[in-house]
DNA sequence: TCATTGTTGACTACAATGGTCAACTTCGCA
DNA sequence: TGCGAAGTTGACCATTGTAGTCAACAATGA
């Protein structure tokens, strides 16, 4: 049940997009530096989000990356989401039809309660929330 | 962060034995067949619940495996952290020296309430509750 | 037009996962 | 006391996923 550096580096990059929201374009060589991950794996995983149409970016000299929706719009759950796929899990519990024995298996609920707690802690978190504790502590 | 082999497999043993509790001595020959685990796979797993005192083994003829405590005191926590390591989704919530960042890291503070949330429910499930559950439905 | 910046995809190295096999140990029972 | 049933251990292998690098390319602003 660990997460890949995807998520977390991901989550860091647009964490670092939050704080610095309203000051536009922000290049991904900045990113990179502030956050201390290797330039050009930041950018694949910047695909995705982009993807997923949570940032937006612009190439070209003066270009970068910025955050399409305000980061008090941001829920985790989608951060998570985009970067590693469904939260489930296991597959089985997003698509029963995996497995025959779904209908009868009591396995399945509890890595279902599990994801719903999940998916709770995820959706009542957003990027700013984030932005605001980081601000705090300088 | 999904969940490996280990976790499903080990955890659907585990439910067998406690649906056969009381009953002496099962062959993991009989786990094997009844959840459709290849019976090698299956011995490499019962190996960590060994060494966390969660099943007992005897070998040789009319040997077996068997619960060492009733199904009711056995948390899923106990059990997923046992065939699976650690619940933390990075490794920097259980030991926070891992990253120089920790002390200022807002992210770090989103995967230890996502720990959080997940050790609750699994330490509020027993395999006595799930034994229930799966006798139910036949 | 040129430097800057993001995009794409090939490629490598490494580790984890899922699984098999075989030699070995232990024990019950005839 | 020795045979066979059963679990134990560890070597081994194929596949997949992860982390990361590199280079060619496309677009943009100055």
């Amino acid at each position: 049940m660990k997460l890949s550096t995807r998520g977390r580096y991901g989550l860091r990059a647009l964490l670092d997009l939050a704080l610095h929201d309203g000051e536009g374009l922000i290049p991904l060589k900045d990113i990179a530096r502030r956050q201390e991950i290797s330039l050009h794996y930041l950018e694949h995983l910047i695909a995705p989000l982009i993807t997923a149409g949570l940032v937006r970016s612009t190439r070209g000299a003066r270009g970068g990356v910025l955050l399409v929706k305000p980061p008090s719009q941001i829920k985790l759950s989608e951060v998570i989401q985009a970067l590693e796929g469904s939260i489930a899990p296991v597959e089985c519990v997003r698509d029963p039809g995996l497995c025959q024995r779904s209908a009868l298996c009591a396995s399945r609920d509890v890595w279902s309660e599990l994801m719903e707690a999940m998916v709770q802690v995820l959706d009542s978190t957003t990027l700013e929330d984030l932005a605001q504790r980081q601000r705090k502590r300088g």
